[in-house]
DNA sequence: CAAACCGTTTAGAATAGTTCTAGAAAGAAT
DNA sequence: ATTCTTTCTAGAACTATTCTAAACGGTTTG
């Protein structure tokens, strides 16, 4: 799956998110979004990297994550303290979470219906309903 | 409705628990246990108790609120990297965030109805569902 | 009521993840 | 090319939490 000009349609969207494409940015966004969606952390996104011809450094890969989430390139999703996720998938959708393992699932956001909200407070509004299904390994 | 408890209820509390009654998880539970339902973190807690007679260190908060976690009579809710929350609301409920203050209320189970959710994976089952409503100011 | 036993508490050190700082590097503008 | 500005970087700093190992204190035993 190799193209001509692999980097002008990612080129575009950074320049379109307002961010200069620079090397750094241009390498983090061909490692996140020319696979499929992906859930990882900061520190395995840097060590990717490392793992990679680039150079980056773990200060540049989260400066990146935030510019990239305010740019609605992805998004950061909060399941553990302490650990923070980020998600390439940016459609409305929900989480598997296996607590032992740490790893973070999809689920489509037709598969959990939720047919009644409470009101938000006087003077607040929703900004985001997050619905997290933690899992344990059956033990029978 | 502030329910008043005898020490005795308490120590039988943590005895069924399998802790023993130490001056330092009396004073923690009374502090959470005789007032109404809260959220708070550890360290929220500690001032707490700094502030009222009792000298706790933060270490042992944490060690008893570990405790109370495992032994069913509080638990802890995650709305946002880096900081615990602690409830000592066990009832099936969910929760508003408020993303400013950093502020929890409870959302009652009955308000928020979940009529489908996916099946777990094969070999997992669900230990918990958590719905978080994020809050912003409304900005009209 | 010792004395011993062992779980608990503690201060402070250590750790983990993230953010900050300030100088160097590299885009962009002229 | 020169300047201007944004970005990048190493390493320090910071925050929340956990660990360590010695002191403490409930509890059990004799
Ligand atoms: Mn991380
Ligand atoms: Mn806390
Ligand atoms: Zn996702
Ligand atoms: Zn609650």
């Amino acid at each position: 799956m190799t193209t001509k000009r692999p980097y002008s349609a990612l080129i575009d969207q950074l320049k379109t998110a307002g961010l200069r494409p620079t090397r750094q940015r241009l390498a983090l966004a061909k490692l996140l979004f020319e696979g499929g969606n992906r859930h990882f952390t900061a520190e395995q996104l840097h060590a990717e990297a490392m793992g990679a011809e680039v150079r980056v450094s773990l200060a540049t890969v989260y400066n990146t994550l935030h510019q990239f989430n305010d740019a609605g390139l992805l998004r950061e999703v909060v399941v553990e303290a302490g650990r923070s996720y980020f998600d390439t998938n940016m459609d409305d959708h929900h989480h598997f979470y296996m607590e032992g393992s740490g790893e973070l699932q999809d689920v489509d956001c037709d598969e959990v219906v939720l047919t009644a909200l409470p009101d938000a407070p006087e003077g607040m509004k929703v900004s985001r309903v997050d619905v997290i299904i933690r899992l344990n390994p059956a033990n029978d």
